[in-house]
RNA sequence: GGCGUGGUGGCAGAGUGGUCUAAUGCGCGGGAUUGCAAAUCCCGUAUUUCGUCGGUUCGAAUCCGACCCACGCCUCCA
């Protein structure tokens, strides 16, 4: 069974297929690093990862590409305003979105471009596109693409009336376009761009966003790929302007399948500055949630739906993932504990997922996560109520799960507590004992109001942090 | 104004003509267990009901129409 996969470009499911007959080429759409990515952003970034993994766990190797926005405008109006150079305020916020990712248990992408190191190619792009007719330089110094040299325009959004009417409507002339529609290729140097220039035959300038993202995609998968993502508002105007740029320059079909991730809201509402509910992954934890909760919370609803994020999804996620953990652990034990097969090995190795296979298929089926989160609740039911039933494949099949959705297990043994601790639980031990129940309560409370919950057992007790 | 998406139990969220008296999870209620708890386990949890009203059909949450409501996009926002 192959991954199916709804595409932008046909508005219908299309087999996720690599055309070489080896490895999908798949592109997304990275952040602009000028500050902490929210979690908005990682719910595309958490659904293409999920993409990747179906895709390599069906036995289909993946190239992944993902960009990194490091010049444009907004980078460089604020490292300019905090006095540091372009390279060290983008090379800041790149850390910090690689320490989220890793948190949030995304696979690295084999490729991640920075836009600056590519100028050169991006260049090149544009003299083609010169050449060629489809772009001309503009009395401001600006090099535009000229939208109407591409009749294909507004196919994968199909804007065309959209366009026209949006256009219309803003009379400003602040750009000196002979369109409207028409979208920069190199924008000429401004005083406030500061050192943030570079030479090209048109003066000095830098390139515009979405060329970036077509010099990139096809410099390093070739210039027709499998897939391309990102989020739905990219859809328009950037991904219609890179397929108009891509093709106008090569005459051949820019990536042949697009899906877009529709965005997260908020307790209801888009997320906004002015609602105050722009989360980034720091601020979820910083208020006690962990990595693996935000990324289970923000794969709870299909994504081609809006999410509504809220606290209490948040919180669903918890109880979800001991569950699994604790089954993780029961299957291992019933399987005789072989050696975990680790992500490369199944991916290579294709297993039979036993009553797990309900689950992997609903996620070859357009990524349902919802429903592949139901059955393997479903089939968690079935196995905790007869341990004795499980199979290997059973467990292999969880950890395959596991891996599809990138889910990372809090550890269920018990965390070793300091002496100070056991001592105060020997103590309660004692005193449960000898029935002196007030004392007992007493010290359970002393233990809890040091962070650490006990729980009896037969002969003894357990200590787990709160 | 233009375009679009969606309205399913307390919440989240599957299901897109018949096996739906609607998956799954959280939550909640009851029970077992416990000195009391916690943890765990068991059971229950949408008044033929899926925004409202009509229509098509042997049959609709699922198709069609109208209406109401919510949300989103149309600005270099994932």
């Amino acid at each position: 069974m192959n991954l199916r996969i709804h595409d932008t470009l046909t508005d219908s499911l299309q087999d996720v297929l690599p055309a070489d007959g080896k490895r999908v080429g798949f592109y997304c759409c990275g952040p602009t690093v000028y500050a902490a990515a929210h979690i908005g952003n990682f719910r595309t970034f958490v659904v293409q990862d999920i993409f990747r993994r179906a895709l390599e766990l069906s036995g289909t190797p993946v190239k992944h590409v993902r960009n990194l926005t490091n010049v444009d405008d907004k980078t460089i109006r604020e490292s300019q305003a905090q006095g540091q150079s372009l390279q060290a305020f983008t090379g800041y916020w790149t850390e910090k979105f690689h320490a989220d990712c890793e948190a949030l248990n995304l696979l690295r992408p084999q490729i991640e471009p920075g836009a600056v190191e590519h100028i050169a190619e991006q260049i090149a792009l544009i003299q083609t596109l010169m050449d060629k007719g489809h772009a001309y330089q503009a009395g401001d110094g600006s090099v535009y693409f000229r939208v109407e040299s591409f009749p294909a325009y507004g196919r994968l959004s199909r804007v065309q009336e959209r366009e026209l009417t949006t256009a219309t409507a803003q009379s400003d002339d602040e750009y000196d376009r002979d369109s409207l529609s028409d979208f920069a290729l190199w924008k000429a140097a401004k005083p406030e761009d500061g050192p943030n220039v570079w030479e090209s035959p048109w003066g000095k300038g830098r390139p515009g966003w979405h060329l970036e993202c077509s010099a990139m995609s096809m410099k390093y998968l070739g210039p027709s790929f499998d897939v391309h993502s990102g989020g739905i508002d990219l859809t328009f105007p950037h991904h219609e302007n890179e397929i108009a740029q891509s093709e106008a320059c090569t005459g051949e079909t820019f990536a042949r399948l697009w899906f877009h991730v529709v965005h997260l809201m908020v307790d209801g509402h888009k997320m906004s500055k002015s609602l105050g509910n722009m989360y980034t992954l720091e601020d979820l934890r910083a208020k006690g949630y962990r990595p693996e909760e935000v990324r289970y919370a923000l794969i709870a609803g299909h994504y081609r739906k809006h999410l509504n994020f809220t606290m209490a999804s948040l919180d669903a996620a918890r109880p979800n993932l001991q569950r699994l953990a604790k089954l993780e652990k029961q299957l291992h034990q019933a399987a005789g504990t072989p050696k975990r097969p680790p992500y490369g090995v199944l991916c290579k190795t294709r297993p039979d997922c036993g009553r797990f296979s309900p689950a992997f298929e609903a996620l070859l089926e357009n990524l349902n996560v919802p429903r592949a989160l139901g059955e393997l609740f479903k089939a968690a039911g079935e196995l905790e109520k007869a341990p004795q039933s499980v199979t290997a494949e059973d467990y292999t099949g969880l950890v395959v799960m596991l891996e599809a959705l990138g889910l990372r297990l809090p550890e269920v043994e018990a965390v070793t507590a300091p002496e100070e601790i056991h001592v105060l639980a020997r103590a309660r031990l004692e005193a449960r004992k000898n029935k002196d129940w007030a004392r007992s309560d007493e010290l359970r409370d002393q233990l809890s109001a040091r962070g650490w919950a006990v729980k009896d057992a037969k002969d003894g007790y357990e200590l787990e942090p709160v």
